[in-house]
RNA sequence: GGAGAGGUGGCCGAGUGGCUGAAGGCGGCGGUUUGCUAAACCGUUAUAGGGGCUAACACUUCUAUCGGGGGUUCGAAUCCCCCCCUCUCCGCCA
């Protein structure tokens, strides 16, 4: 959420941020200034009402002190007189500000100064390339192709226990997984710095909130029909909400965080989407990396975020090129966004494995995470940013479609055999 | 799920209708004292919103906030109702 005073002195700035994401700054911020101002009206009046009352209040108890109740009893008369007007005042104040708080919400994050104009993904922009893709003396195969065939990928049966978009992993396609995990934790944990944490999968509709998940898109998550509870989107949401309402102390920025968790999406609107394979599941897992910092190490702390990640795919020997996301295509509560996108060559193209991003205060503020500056008075948002570090299902079929063999079996990279315990996956054993 | 106890500022903790944005203590910050440290002493110490004054900060004034929401009352931390959470006991459970 942005900054009601500054959407108020920078409205012209507001309204070309919303152009370059490609919305229309008059629908979008539509009567803001008539909004704000009702809105101000109307608590300057409610609350000159009420202070009126307040003094009326104090005098009342002055003259029953005094023994003088006749005169108290009249006062309470005007007093009373008063509430009428002033409850239809204050339920206009409330009104008028809850449109603006509405208006203010659905407002999306300023871009930060580097990111480029745009409209879609085809104008992000490439920032760098890492790795060559890999040739082959035959034709590779997609992973769906290969995973069904080492047996290690079941989609028929997931259809079975829980519909579309699901995946049954068996024997080496579990551990792989499993491997991939914990290859991502021990490397964050002890070469990046981060502190692993182990999070609930379900939050409240609060957390969702203070991530930005709501209330625009709740339809992109599952919520449990009973409860207050949704299934997690992506780890980001409990690992930003743990210091939710809270004041961070200052010598403990830039804290960095990691977590292993899956990740429930109903991709609502994506029918027809990358339905082959597991590019895109309604339950998929992934190692999540979150920083809160100082404001002004916020953009230095997102590249090395973007490093870590990056690291990730190296050490696998993965091919990737980094994309800085346009400002068409870059996420509504994000100020700046790069993407990884890893090299497919079962499908001959990069695809998107890692989203790192800068929410700069724009999380905290609704949230409210606040750190305080040393020997500073006054409390201020700190600046979040999380990334993918990685996505584990894709990295995981990353893997089997880069490293495939003529044969069909696949070679485990390097960093991997002493989580696998075996160098080639060649097929399942019952 | 059932029964009971409780939720007050950064923390602990007082407070059952007005003079309580809230005693006292701890912690933090500023200062005095001091060879240095410690101790002692003095002062200060919430957030959000509106108005005034500002280039802006500061300042000033008002309003709201004692788990959340609603109600009673001229007036609510205090009384009533609903919800959430924590703790103890019972039940259930990996």
């Amino acid at each position: 959420m942005l900054d009601l005073a500054f959407v108020r002195d920078h409205l012209p700035a507001v309204e070309e941020m919303l152009r370059r994401r490609g919305m229309d700054p008059a629908q979008t911020l539509g009567g803001f200034r008539a909004v704000d101002e009702r809105r101000r009206q109307f608590i300057t009046q409610a609350e000159t009402l009420k202070a009126q009352r307040n003094r009326l209040s104090e005098e009342i108890a002055r003259l029953k002190k005094a023994g003088q109740n006749d005169q108290a009893a009249s006062v309470m008369e005007q007093s009373k007189s008063l509430r009428e007007q002033g409850e239809a005042l204050e339920k206009q104040a409330g009104e008028s500000d809850q449109e603006l708080k509405s208006l203010l919400a659905g407002l999306p994050n300023m871009l930060h100064q580097s990111v480029p104009t745009g409209k879609s993904a085809e104008e992000n922009v490439e920032v760098r390339r890492w790795g060559t893709p890999p040739q082959f003396s035959f034709a590779p195969k997609p992973h769906w192709e290969l995973g069904e065939q080492l047996g290690v990928l079941d989609m028929e049966r997931a259809v079975k226990l829980s519909g579309a978009r699901f995946a049954v992993y068996w024997d080496l396609g579990a551990k792989l997984e499993r491997a991939l995990a914990n290859f991502m934790l021990d490397l964050h944990t002890r070469e990046h710095g981060y502190t692993e944490v182990l999070p609930p999968y379900m939050v409240n509709s609060a957390s969702m909130y203070g991530t930005g998940q709501l209330p625009k898109f709740a339809q992109d998550s599952f919520k449990c029909e009973q409860h207050d509870l949704w299934l997690v989107p992506t780890a980001e949401v409990p690992l930003t909400n743990l210091y939710r309402e809270e004041n961070l102390e200052a010598a403990r920025l830039p804290l960095s965080l990691t977590a292993y968790t899956p990740c429930f999406r109903s991709e609502a609107g994506s029918y027809g989407k990358d339905v082959r394979g597991i590019i895109r599941q309604h339950q998929f897992q992934k190692v999540e990396l979150v920083k809160f910092t100082r404001p002004q190490e916020s953009y230095e702390q997102h590249e090395r975020l973007t490093r870590d990640a990056e690291t990730v795919l190296q050490k696998l020997g993965l091919p990737y090129r980094v994309m800085l996301l346009c400002s068409g295509d870059t996420g509504p509560s994000s100020a700046k966004t790069y993407d990884l996108e890893v090299w497919l060559p079962g499908q001959q193209l990069y695809r998107e494995i890692s989203s790192c991003s800068n929410f700069e205060a724009f999380q905290a503020r609704r949230a409210n995470i606040r750190w305080r500056p040393e020997g500073g008075k006054k409390t201020e948002f700190v600046h979040t940013l999380n990334g993918s570090g990685l996505a584990i299902g894709r990295t995981w079929l990353a893997i089997i479609e880069n490293y495939q063999q003529a044969d069909g079996s696949v070679i485990v990279p390097e960093a991997l055999r002493p989580y696998m315990g075996v160098e080639r996956i060649t097929g399942r054993k019952q």
